[in-house]
DNA sequence: ACCGCACCCTGAGCGC
DNA sequence: TGCGCTCAGGGTGCGG
């Protein structure tokens, strides 16, 4: 599941295939709740429009175009994007994974779950948006104009500050893994990496918001910014879904402390992963690292 | 203001 | 073999 790392990671393997080229070709499925805006106006919005950047906001990715306007992406829950030519048994069902072994897979051809293909006047790949459960998104937004998603959105959870943890849980009796997981809060932080910092902050993830203290806080900040930091490093988490633009897994999942875990030794002191629903999400933790 | 929950969606994995 | 059920979860929006 993409969070902030697998974000950042693809925003910078498809800077470089994106920025300076100008869409000539879009191709779509149809209308649905992927495409915030509907795909006919997405069509005319975008042809003939040049990419001058590729930015990234939370789990948000945002090009902006040579007319002032931007092209809002959100991977959701099984969003992958990515230039033609890569190859991964992850960008095919598991009926077509069986029929071929990974090395002879080939080059990936759009199926119906690819709902969008930018094509480009200047050489170069396409660029594909496959999601499987549709829970990407896909908006247009005018020059100038405000994005409510995007304005609802925290600090970056790179720059993760104490501070901002601890004003925003003072009021707050919910789960701290409930905060984090608050995009106006911090932007960036998913199931996964929620649990990871927590974990790396010793910090039970059912703690009560507001009952921490500031140095609990900034211990939490400096773990959000760490597992992070570290993920990016290591081109992601490849758990489900996730591919690097090239169709190469991330590195991350298999430094994992705690996500996935359930019931294997803790890194640390060997205690027995546990797992619980915290907030409706599934939660990871260490009973003896995390007080 | 805060918080729990339903909803959007599809495939994998399970029990029968 | 195959059906039907449950689960996974980011973000939005609603109702209490």
């Amino acid at each position: 599941m993409p969070e902030l790392p697998e974000v950042e990671v693809t925003r910078r393997q498809i800077e470089k295939v994106l920025v300076g080229r100008t869409v000539r070709g879009v191709v779509t499925t149809r209308k649905s709740y992927f495409f915030i805006t509907p795909p006919g106006e997405l069509r005319t919005r975008l042809v003939g429009r040049r990419v001058v950047a590729l930015n990234r906001h939370g789990k948000y990715l945002v090009a902006e175009l040579d007319d002032g306007s931007r092209l809002l992406l959100h991977l959701g829950m099984t969003g992958q994007l990515f230039a033609a030519g890569a190859r991964s048994p992850r960008l095919l069902s598991a009926e077509r994974r069986a029929t071929l072994s990974p090395e002879k897979a080939a080059a990936f051809e759009p199926d119906q779950h690819t709902h969008l293909v930018l094509s480009f006047d200047e050489p170069g790949p396409n660029l594909y948006f496959r999601d499987v459960r549709k829970f990407g998104k896909v908006a247009w937004i005018a020059r100038g104009k405000p994005n409510g998603r995007l304005e609802k959105l925290g600090i970056d959870a790179l720059e993760a500050t104490g501070d901002a943890l601890y004003d925003a849980t003072r009021t707050r009796s919910l789960a701290i893994k409930s905060v984090l997981l608050d995009q106006g809060v911090l932007a960036g932080v998913g199931n996964i990496y929620a649990d990871e910092a927590l974990f790396l902050a010793g910090i039970r993830s059912k703690r009560r918001a507001r009952t921490l203290t500031r140095e609990e806080c900034e211990r939490i900040a400096v773990a959000v910014r760490k597992v992070l930091r570290r993920s990016i490093t290591r081109g992601g988490s490849s758990i489900d879904d996730y591919v690097r633009p090239d169709g190469s897994d991330g590195g991350y999942q298999t430094e994992c402390f705690v996500y996935g875990r359930t019931g294997e030794p803790c890194r640390t002191c060997k205690t027995p992963i546990r797992r619980i629903v915290v907030g409706q999400r599934s939660t990871h933790f260490c009973p003896e690292c995390q007080r």
